[in-house]
DNA sequence: ATACCAACCGAACGATCGGTCAGTAAACAA
DNA sequence: TTGTTTACTGACCGATCGTTCGGTTGGTAT
């Protein structure tokens, strides 16, 4: 499933042939069908060890800090550190999600996602009750800015790099900081 | 070459099969191979003319306003409408380009992507010299925050639609003046 | 009338696809 | 020791893949 999980993360279920999963194991393909029923099956149990993977990814960025600002900013840190890390079961899940139709249930992976989109909502309403952020702004909006960063820092990672503009931003560390900076402090002059 | 685009931008190199353009044509497969020397090489004609396409619909993101702001806020908000009713070219492009390897040339993407993503730059620069806006924060950083979400927005439109939080956003115009909105808002509460 | 050519087709090629099956070697319970 | 289960394999199946081939049009220049 490792093997598999990699393979489907870069080049996609039709990509991906049975035979060269059971290659790469260095097993026969008749063993692959052994433990998996089909194909289709194999590749559910990729994607929902990947989910699962991805969930508890994220349960793992709860936020005990005092300070909500600085605690979101580390979540966001975090969160581009470990996608830059581990990319396959990001690349799955979003492979999935970005798909559109034809794929898995968009439903339920839309379940999935949203509950770790409301504890980032959650804590952003928290930082407006505690005064500490300005309460005449959408959390909802900042909250998809802020997975919309990531995800795109991750996904664009290469091309961005060659940009001159980030050319001294080339750790995720930094650039989470900046990008959260920037987000924070918004555009308009007071 | 368009039915191709379509099938490939939705399902892939691998998962679309010349049966599958010849028989949405109308021709024989045969047919195919008479116009195309190989499949990749089909698939190499409809990336080329995507990138064209791609380049042009970014191109004629022309900015004529006086206003900065309301200027950067319409460009954003064409770019999002264009993604979503042309969707199929991007597609294409971006998922090339975030596959990271052994895809289209990656630099050569990257310098039509840095060429707009420049224009937007200096938009900001200018807002920040005119007094507009805050001069403290990286005009690169804003301009790929606004590309991220315009970004996001168009690839997890069918999601994020599911989500309670955007149900009163469902056309792109009001979602992403709330998201220029919010960007351009900041965080903390002054 | 002749020659030529791009467009197009049906049929078929070898390779590979997902999937099956009979059989073997090892592990384990009795 | 024996019977059963589990892990695993090579050989094989029909279907489909990308690709090629021989042949048939309709039009155009000679």
């Amino acid at each position: 499933m490792e093997v598999a999980a990699h393979l489907f993360a870069r080049q996609g279920y039709a990509g991906v042939s049975i035979n060269d999963i059971a290659a790469e194991v260095g097993v026969s393909k008749a063993n692959v069908f052994h433990h998996f029923a089909s194909k289709e099956a194999l590749y559910l149990a990729v994607i929902d060890a990947a989910c699962d993977e991805f969930k508890t990814e994220l349960e793992c960025l709860k936020n005990h800090e005092r300070d909500v600002a600085l605690g979101l900013k580390q979540v966001a840190c975090q969160h581009l550190m470990r996608l830059l890390s581990n990319p396959d079961p990001a690349r799955l899940v979003l492979r999935e999600v970005f798909k559109g139709e034809s794929g898995i249930d968009s439903s339920q992976v839309a379940k999935i996602l949203h509950r770790n989109f409301a504890l980032l909502v959650e804590q952003i309403e928290r930082g407006q009750v505690s005064g500490q952020f300005r309460r005449d702004t959408d959390p909802a909006m900042v909250a998809v800015t802020l997975i919309a960063q990531n995800i795109f820092f991750f996904q664009s990672w290469e091309i961005l790099r060659q940009f001159p503009e980030f050319q001294n931003l080339d750790c995720a560390e930094r650039l989470s900081a900046a990008a959260f900076d920037s987000l924070s402090k918004g555009l308009f002059a007071k």
